[in-house]
DNA sequence: ACTATTAATGGAAATCATTTTCATTAACAT
DNA sequence: ATGTTAATGAAAATGATTTCCATTAATAGT
């Protein structure tokens, strides 16, 4: 599953290249497992789930990986209250498409959503550019999100 | 600096008694500490400015009382993605008035704003109650929050 | 007020995600 | 093929927060 086109290499390997960081084996990994899986991922859930195939891929490895997948771009971090960092591969070209989350703050589920989405997203823009202007701020990123009960955990 | 009107005890007692939960002098002292001093605070920034007048009040106890006052609603708990909670005061009779957070990724500076929040917050709920329903989700919270670089920090 | 009950406290130790250290390995430019 | 240097991984360190548990103090009942 390495996601090339007819020919030649997967496309992140100009995406590493490009930015002078070597291509391991390791960091193929990581990628294609994010590729594989859609869903949020901890560092130790990916370590898990790619030990069986790389047996020496150490969790250090993973979090450095991590990083600078999402220094370049190709990962967001998110933070969803568990005291852990997730992952998803970042909106893109090969990415998925934009969408918010919704965190059940009982059971942890997350549900991606992408409805009301544009409007959020206009809101977002102008709202940047508000503050931006406002407070002299150049904002690069921005956070929404809801937490509450999922339908199972508010049965209780 | 006791916050009560012409008589009678301040208005936390109640909120306290009503719940069942003892009043101490160290939940007093991190409470009026709160509405002193606006701001964000972390455990440690409390801990630290309440320790010369309150010597024997420990890390452990601010943790558990901040713990206690976000879950009466009295405070917010706040994370700024710098890997430690902050608090403030939540909004309310004596609290702050609605506002979200600014935060400088470089310097960790945060600013308030409370500009362009009734759309903010018209928007906000309008997505709340058509995700509940699309979602049955109950929700109780949300975050919305923006990142950059302020003033002093774009320029470098 | 006096006392019994039981929640609250605080210091030390534990937890746990993430980061650092440092000696070893492996990419890749030449 | 080979030297340079970034990447790796195991172990130790870090740092915020929590847990443990013996002690203290707030409140209810008298």
């Amino acid at each position: 599953m390495r996601n090339r086109g007819a020919f030649g290499p997967p496309w992140w390997h100009g995406k590493f290249r490009g930015c002078g960081y070597r291509l391991t084996s390791g960091r193929e990994a990581i990628l294609e497992l994010l590729l594989r899986s859609e869903g949020h991922l901890s560092a130790e859930d990916i370590y898990v789930k790619i030990r069986p195939r790389y047996p020496n891929l150490g969790l250090t490895t993973i979090y450095r990986t991590l990083d600078l997948l999402a220094h370049i771009g190709i990962v967001s971090k998110l933070d969803f209250g568990d005291g852990r960092a997730r992952y998803e591969l970042a909106e893109g070209p090969k990415g998925a498409r934009h969408h918010h989350h919704l965190v059940c703050t009982s059971c942890n589920k997350v549900i991606d959503y992408a409805d009301f989405i544009d409007e959020e997203v206009e809101l977002l823009n102008q709202t940047e550019r508000g503050l931006e202007k406002r407070y002299n701020f150049k904002i690069t990123n921005h956070i929404i999100q809801f937490y509450g009960l999922c339908q199972r955990c508010s049965r209780k």
